[in-house]
RNA sequence: GUCCCCAUCGUCUAGCCUGGUUAGGACACGUCCCUUUCAAGGACGCGACAGGGGUUCGAAUCCCCUUGGGGAUACCA
């Protein structure tokens, strides 16, 4: 690439068949940054564009695209040109002001045949009229003699010649396709990451641009849009690079035309320009698969294979009742017949599977954040070069950083393996990261949104007059939540009634039955035993007003040196009166959480129940 | 089958272009510290240049081969 262009395009142009996938964010989220970077260091005008490829009439909706452009919102990546979108805080994303639109494929198909007779007239393109069975048979036969197949080009058509016959059958409603005719010549694609790779003279066959239901193929539109919307690079992963030389091909073979509805306008003469193409490593699953959908139906079947085999009544059809499923949905689904995400999706919750995220749909419902997701995919393939003073790699950055420092020159070649492990670190990383009030603020959010009965449960610890309560809760949850999702697991005792304590029966056994230990392991055994050390404790809660976290935690040691006991004696039998359990966040967090009304009824009613024998 | 791409700790990667590093960081893992349980936090540690040939005084770095992984080969994108 020489001179810089300006104004400077990417576009991310996804197909909408589904939510939008984790690779796929970071195709997205690489153009807007290169798009960005660019603009700053050469002070120009860097544009992001958003298409939606919807030529694909069986798998394509609506719905998909919507979902997809409200992930990308979502995660930051707002696009300059493409469909609008308002967001729920009233931002509008996209728009047509460099008028380039429609931004939906299947919008243009008047564009797309307009080049097609366009090419088909400079003999560069020909109807085709072999059917799918019979291509398929011609593919199988050479598969089975260990052939490369290849399509012949029909004897009667010439290269550069207006085939006016095939051309008369088509316009007379004959069935058929469109093809391109490869030029026989060597096509170098100037890569700028992977370099130049050369795809060699007669390496590609004619290829289908226009399907026999009159939509144009990916690679026949892409050029056109590419050429017509102004793209000047494109960034795409990497199982697009042999299909560049197609793509190269093609634009070495238009011109642009005056009109771009009518190939009898003619052509003003001005060829198609090849764009600076960069191709980008995959991202693939841990075990080096490749990341899909088909993951979650995977661990959904592997789940109920699994209780099948420990469960012998548990056949397809009472799978089927269970989860409200056909029994021949479920036996198709077994048999990997299908990968229907929505199956997995409907048999998960009823076998407590969790289906592995893949979409980013999946991880903002797992309670990931967008800055981290953002921040954690552009490290899969990317890296900043940089330092820190301390000879650390800057690893943790956000959205301004990239669209500050992004460039293509740092990416990588090499595939990248999705290591959830990493990014759940990441996630608990900005967790803890958060200002208390920030916490509360996006914590309470995503339960509303995700988890209605926990936020309602939470609704008291909103008033102003238990504000301490709920820093308690928020410093008792923030240092143990790797994600918004698991947030309240640790406070869980907060959210039921003082009276709905379940006691584990070792936690009972251990702290409250069993004796507790002298301070020091020398001094003679205090023969009391964990209730005896609750009951006295007790009086000195009731005793004390401050109920905060670090008031409570500065009495223990007290308590504990005044009846020469370890600290864990004195400690573990109030955990367990508070929470059933000998797991929680430290005990002054969970008196300060509950408050003093909770906490005594709490110790009261244990008492009452662990009294006596 | 054919064509193309890729190759540094278990994983993400820095270093490679412009040969000379004790090959650095992060996540994970292990040990220890802290401690009132669980986390969190702190310290330390384990751990890699796929193999083989060249070129060179010297190769992770440049070249070739092998092996391995991946992609494309659709009327999907």
């Amino acid at each position: 690439m020489s001179a810089i262009p300006s104004p400077l395009i990417t576009r991310f142009a996804p197909s909408p068949t589904g939510h939008l996938h984790i690779g796929g964010a970071r195709s997205a989220l690489f153009c807007w940054a290169f798009a960005k970077s660019m603009a700053r260091v050469h002070n120009i005008d860097g544009r992001f564009m958003i298409r939606i490829e919807d030529t694909d009439q069986a798998r394509s909706s609506e719905e998909s695209a919507r979902g997809i452009l409200d992930d990308l919102a979502w995660l930051g990546i707002c696009w300059d040109d493409g469909p609008s979108l308002t967001t729920t805080h009233g931002q509008t994303i996209g728009g047509d002001s460099r008028k380039v639109g429609p931004y939906f494929q299947a919008q243009r198909v008047a564009i797309y045949n307009a080049y097609l007779e366009h090419l088909v007239r400079l003999g560069r393109a020909y109807p085709a009229f072999e059917t799918t069975e019979e291509l398929d048979a011609k593919r199988k036969a050479a598969t089975a003699a260990k052939q490369t197949y290849k399509y012949a080009r029909p004897e009667d058509v010439k290269f550069g010649e207006f085939n006016q016959a095939r051309w008369a059958r088509a316009q007379a409603g004959e069935r058929h396709v469109i093809r391109f005719a490869m030029p026989d010549t060597a096509i170098v694609v100037h890569d700028q990451i992977l370099g130049d790779v050369t795809s060699a003279a007669g390496e590609v066959d004619d290829f289908v641009i226009r399907k026999a239901d009159g939509f144009p193929t990916y690679h026949f539109a892409v050029v056109i849009d590419d050429e017509l919307m102004g793209v000047t690079h494109v960034m795409r992963a990497q199982e697009h690079l042999s299909n560049t030389p197609k793509h190269v091909a093609m634009q070495q073979a238009l011109t642009r035309l005056v009109d771009d509805r009518s190939a009898a306008s003619g052509s003003n003469g001005t060829s198609f320009r090849t764009p600076a193409y960069g191709h980008m490593p995959l991202i693939f699953n841990a075990d080096g698969t490749k990341m899909s959908k088909r993951d979650k139906a995977k661990a959904a079947r592997k789940a109920l294979k699994d209780a099948m085999a420990k469960d012998k009544a548990l056949t397809a059809a009472a799978i089927g009742t269970r989860v409200n499923l056909p029994e021949k949905t479920i036996t198709d689904f077994l048999a990997a017949e299908t990968d229907a995400v929505e199956i997995a999706e409907t048999v998960a919750p009823h076998f407590n599977v969790l289906l592995p995220e893949i979409e980013i749909w999946d991880f903002r419902r797992s309670g990931y954040l967008p800055e981290v997701i953002t921040n954690f995919i552009a490290l899969l393939g990317w890296s900043t070069g940089m330092k820190q003073a301390d000879g650390k790699d800057v690893e943790k950055f956000d959205m301004a950083f990239l669209a500050q420092h992004f460039s293509i020159d740092r990416i990588g070649k090499t595939s990248a393996k999705f290591d959830r492990v990493k990014l759940a670190s990441f996630n608990a990383d900005a967790i803890q990261a958060m200002t208390d009030e920030q916490f509360w603020t996006r914590w309470t959010a995503w339960l509303t949104e995700f988890t209605p009965d926990v936020a309602e449960k939470l609704k008291s610890f909103a008033h102003a007059d238990r504000q301490p309560a709920r820093h308690a809760l928020v410093q008792a949850i923030k240092p143990r939540a790797k994600t918004l999702s698991e947030g309240h697991r640790s406070i869980g005792f907060a959210l039921i009634a003082d009276d709905a304590v379940t006691f584990d029966p070792a936690a009972v056994d251990k702290a409250l039955r069993g004796v507790a230990q002298p301070a020091d392991k020398a001094m003679p055994p205090s023969g009391k035993t964990g209730v005896d050390v609750l009951r006295a404790l007790r009086t000195v809660l009731a005793a004390q007003t401050d109920y905060s976290p670090a008031a409570i935690d500065g009495l223990i040691p007290g308590f504990a040196t005044e009846h020469k006991l370890a600290m864990g004696s004195v400690a573990q039998p109030l955990r367990v009166a508070l929470t059933g359990s000998t797991v929680s966040p430290g005990v002054g967090h969970c008196c300060a959480i509950l408050g003093k009304a909770g906490t005594l009824a709490r110790i009261d009613r244990c008492l009452s129940i662990h009294t006596g024998n």
